[in-house]
DNA sequence: ACAGGTTAGGCAAACGTTTGCCAAGCTTGA
DNA sequence: TCAAGCTTGGCAAACGTTTGCCTAACCTGT
């Protein structure tokens, strides 16, 4: 456990000089290669490699291997509580197969996450994780090339390549059963106006359930805005302004129900029992301050683990996997 | 523009050939030392650049500069919504000053905090900036070795080093001012019962600033849990069973508020009529889904910008400077 | 014509690893 | 005794950069 000096962090060399070895040698040692020296030699070398205080230099091993430890994830807007999770999942399922996570915010920009995407690649990560991805011209380019990729929530522009996510035609669903169980046959659902397949998917769900069931209209509206908050908040403002308040509505996302709460509130319409509001997302602060909230509920914390399994089958060459998560209702 | 195939992405070696001209003068022109060459010169090594879509690779120029564009963040818990805002503006303040975040979850404790660090160690990453860092073994190593750490939040364990954070006892005081000038007697503290720096100063600020203002008695309570929403419910529950419920609550972080606020309403007791709840940070989604809640507020989002600069005087060998941050009312 | 200075650019040695190949010494079987 | 094989370990060449030093060629002033 001894440490040495700041000067120079010791490396190989400094471990073979101490053993009297030669570094071809204790390189092998260090990785595990022990059919290639005698007992007494590997006891030696490791000895040596404690009282140095070795640890190997990624750059020399990135540089002679060609590959890193390094997985990149880009993901828009850190700030959103879904995006958070994820992460944190991700970075603890990386970690304990041995990677290090490096983590973009792309702020949902194609020219930030083109930008990070060569940044990435000079960094000669070793796989890229994409968070509900936008489309980009460089990001074409790395499919096109084969770059390791594992896609997440949203699916992959081209079409083809692994994937992470929920079927958000049946969480769509999910939701319209929430509301027509519970009695309501007016309702409504808000979505941002330039909609992922994620949130097109979830409201087709909502509406074709809602339908089959026997209802005759929906009321839709959508807005735009800088978080889904505002979109929220927007789009329930237009829908109710026009077709007044209904007895349920979904909201793609529970930010969105979480816009359409507070302009309920500042119109003293109360929530739940006036407007049921049905999110999806399932944050786990619902329970402690947003109880008025119903919600599909993901396991966001559990995205982590299948990620890196794909990720991994990915590198071993096996293309485009998919894992469609659960969700449930809560 | 045009993209070389998947083979091997372009090296300096592959410009100079493109370009009839040595390694030595691409990587000086690569570097922007212009005055080594003709600008004839300049414009077809340009050009040979372009057309073979060569990228730096990081991981030969970490080994020979012996220093690298990585920069760790280690922190706890990527899941509080604090964490998340100071992740993502020190991601873009380090990003806007051409660096590459690497992201640690530390979970708070000690042994993933070593491991982390030494796995960044060997990554040749260039600073660390640690966020409510707990005291651990390497990490007083590290700060022993002089290496460039900022701190966040939490102060350095040894005393001295950079620091980020705000004025804790301050924000303490404004909390007891907001409860003292809503013209509330009867007030009460929630803690996290093994407490940092952090909730300690916070505590003795609102503590001693009641006092100066005439109060005899400050209601007290801490509790344990896995995160500040079950310190949150599990300390008021104690402290309404000692001594019923406040006029006024102060609660250190607006985690612990939401957890109080759960109980409270499983109690039947109406916030903030009956009791009114001050947290510390502002989360942003308070003024959406709790407006119930008064709260200090934190510009985390802000915080990216100084521990950038801060970190670029470590690095300059300033040693130990510190800003503070403000907070306001709201 | 020549000394001295500037300009333009190449050579080669590092940085820390990994790994194909070689070699010396030993064992074993015929 | 010798050939063949195994064990143990070293040599040296890469990987992609950066940079101190060298060297031609040209320019300028006398």
């Amino acid at each position: 456990m001894t440490r040495k000096q700041r000067s120079t962090p010791a490396s190989l060399a400094t471990v073979a000089a101490a053993a009297g070895v030669s570094i071809a040698t204790v390189s092998r040692i260090v990785n595990g290669e022990t059919r290639r020296a005698s007992a007494e030699t590997i006891a030696r070398v490791r000895k040596a490699i404690a009282v140095v205080g070795y640890q190997p230099n990624h750059a020399g091993r990135t540089l002679r291997r060609r590959e890193s430890r390094l997985v990149a994830m880009l993901a828009p807007n850190l700030e959103n509580p879904v995006m958070a999770a994820i992460a944190a999942s991700t970075e603890a399922a990386l970690r304990a197969a041995g990677y290090v996570m490096i983590l973009c915010d792309t702020h949902d920009r194609p020219d930030l996450q083109d930008e990070y995407l060569n940044a990435m690649r000079s960094q000669v990560v070793r796989g890229y994780i994409m968070v509900a991805s936008v489309p980009s011209p460089v990001l074409k380019d790395f499919v096109a090339d084969g770059a390791p990729i594992v896609f997440v929530n949203r699916r992959p522009p081209s079409g083809r390549g692994a994937f992470v996510g929920i079927d958000n035609i049946k969480a769509g669903a999910d939701a319209a059963d929430m509301l027509w169980s519970a009695g309501l046959r007016r309702c409504g659902v808000l979505t941002p106006a330039q909609g992922s397949s994620v949130t097109r998917d979830r409201l087709k769900g909502f509406c074709d359930r809602l339908r089959a069931l026997g209802t005759e209209d929906v009321y839709k509206a959508e807005a735009t805005g800088r978080s889904h908050l505002e979109i929220g908040y927007e789009a329930v403002q237009r829908l109710t302004a026009r077709d007044g308040w209904p007895e349920g509505l979904m909201c793609v996302s529970d930010q969105i129900a979480y816009g359409a709460y507070r302009f309920a509130r500042e119109s003293d319409v109360v929530i739940p029992e006036r407007c049921m509001l049905v999110g999806i997302d399932g944050n786990p602060l619902n329970r402690w301050i947003a109880p008025w909230l119903r919600s599909i509920e993901i396991m966001y914390e559990e995205f982590g683990q299948p990620i890196v399994e794909l990720l991994d089958q990915v590198w071993r060459g096996g293309g485009n996997a998919e894992r469609i998560m659960p969700h449930s209702v809560a």
